[in-house]
DNA sequence: CGTTGCACACATAAGTGTGCAACGGTGCATTATT
């Protein structure tokens, strides 16, 4: 459900009317504070935070109300759950409601980010399996099953609801060729400056976030810079700013973003693609909350591309699996395994999970990590490096969809909500392709009707998202999105209906 | 995977050109130091 659509409304109304307490699992504490403030601010029957932000009186006092059945509402991170502490008085007190908002960071940010998110299922198991309710604005059909998978949700009731943002007027900028980066760039800021303020662009670092920002305030506007690399007092004054309309223009990375819920910005504009259109989608909808026309831009050069391709993992080196099992082995604690093996946390992270995939070893609640195969350990090595190039390919065709997404004729809309797995009927007649009278009719006979299981000699099992023109686009359970040909698939026979 | 920054060559003034290694995003929590 799109943001700003009453998705806080739905768990705080069911929070209130089950009789215990509502466990909100919340990605930053920055939402946490907001939330709680504006529950108190209704008296809504009591709500906390617990986080390293607080100072210890007050989580002292959040922990005893929930003992007593005084609270209503307990806001955390996922990491507290991993202190045995907090997941013991949870455990005894009432939990009536355990939400999950943000509920797509499960599967974004699970597997090599903040690991802590794939272990919420288990922590669900150890309150004593309460009703579970995951919300988001963002997720595409895999992530939607991941997010069900790693909850350990039984027999869940999926509700999808207005993906389409009419209000919102998608188009491309293409560069190639020579001086396509400086071509590209003066394109962007021309843009900006005949823009209506305000507005947001998203670019790829830290640099060229403080450099555009400050570039842009050579004229006549007002911008800003922000990125995780900021000092705290400083983001949060360059986002308050932008919130009270004291700024035109934010440039910044993919930190800005969550809590941003303006709902005037004019437009939003990406110097590069994102590495993925769930989150290009969601950057974008940041625009036009109010209903107004907003203009979504994406200004693309394929070689953007590369830099995406980077972030989009996949750099675990065989030997550093070896070394993560072998001090898992040796018995390691978790702690002191990062200094010992002088990896960085998203590597250890990553390394740990396709370590557990593979089956070579458990992590428990607490981060401890214990060897649970008899295995040889290059047997094991190997199997986590499958597990480690599945999870790059299917990462890497993540970021083929936002290529396509970009170089398409097709209606943008339509191509946005298929991958989103909402029926759209193009032409939508507010993107650039539809307003060029590019967009080509639908071919009339298609092997497979759209949303059809399919399965395919090595990919294995699929589902068809949409069709373009003389090719089709596939999401594969386990390789991801491939696009064939058609008439390959028809002469061929690649593809049978399960 | 593409860009950038640095060392160095070139060649005799002040810069340009080349090659190569390093770098690039998201946040929680915890700890040591002002």
């Amino acid at each position: 459900m799109s943001t700003g659509a009453g998705k806080s409304a739905i768990y705080q109304i069911a929070g209130l009317l089950t009789p215990g307490a509502t466990v909100v699992v919340s990605p930053l504490i920055a939402l946490q504070r907001d939330q709680v403030d504006g529950l108190n601010e209704v008296a809504a029957g009591g709500a906390a935070q617990v986080n390293s932000s607080l100072p210890r009186g007050e989580r002292e006092e959040a922990m005893h109300e929930l003992a007593e059945g005084a609270l209503e509402f307990l806001f955390l991170a996922p990491e507290q759950l991993a202190r045995k502490d907090v997941l013991d008085e949870l455990a005894v007190a009432d939990v009536s409601l355990f939400v999950v908002d943000e509920a797509h960071c499960v599967s974004e940010w699970g597997h090599d980010f903040r690991p802590e998110y794939l272990r919420l299922g288990a922590a669900i198991e150890a309150l004593g399996r309460p009703p579970v309710l995951a919300l988001t604005a963002t997720a595409a059909p895999p992530v939607r099953d991941e997010i069900v998978a790693r909850l350990g949700l039984r027999d869940p009731v999926l509700l999808i609801r207005g993906f389409d943002r009419p209000n919102l007027r998608f188009s491309v900028e293409r560069f190639h060729g020579e001086q396509g980066a400086e071509r590209k760039r003066r394109a962007l800021i021309e843009r900006i400056r005949a823009a209506a303020p305000p507005g947001i662009v998203y670019v790829s670092t830290r640099r060229e976030a403080e450099t555009l920002a400050e570039e842009l305030c050579s004229g006549e506007l007002l911008a800003a810079s922000y990125h995780a690399g900021m000092k705290s007092a400083e983001r949060d004054d360059v986002q308050e700013r932008f919130m009270d309309g004291e700024l035109d223009v934010v440039v910044a990375t993919t930190a800005f973003g969550m809590g941003i819920d303006k709902a005037d910005v004019r437009w939003v504009f990406h110097a590069e693609v994102a590495e993925s259109l769930d989150a290009y989608y969601q950057e974008a909808g940041r625009a036009g909350r109010d209903g107004e026309p907003a203009e979504i831009v994406l200004f693309y050069r394929s070689e953007d591309v590369g830099l995406r391709r980077f972030f989009a993992g996949g750099h675990l080196e065989v030997d550093e699996l070896a070394h993560v099992l072998d001090a898992v082995r040796r018995g390691v604690p978790a702690a002191s395994m990062r200094t010992e093996l002088d990896l960085s946390d998203t590597k250890l992270a990553s390394a740990l999970s396709r370590l557990e995939d593979a089956g070579a070893v458990h992590v428990e609640m607490d981060g401890e990590v214990s060897s649970v195969s008899e295995s040889p350990s290059a047997e094991l090595v190997t199997a986590a490096a499958e597990a480690e190039e599945m999870r790059r390919s299917f990462d890497r065709s993540r970021v083929d969809m936002m290529r396509a997404y970009a170089e398409t004729d097709d209606c943008r809309r339509a191509f946005i909500l298929s991958y989103f797995g909402e029926p759209f009927e193009p032409p939508c007649g507010y993107c650039d392709n539809c307003e060029a009278g590019r967009v080509s009719a639908p071919p009339a006979d298609v092997p497979f009707p759209v949303g059809a299981r399919v399965a395919h000699g090595s990919w294995g099992e699929g589902v068809v998202q949409r069709y373009d023109e003389d090719m089709m686009v596939v999401l594969f359970n386990e390789a991801g999105y491939k696009t064939l040909a058609l008439d390959v698939v028809r002469e061929r026979a690649l593809l049978v209906a399960v």
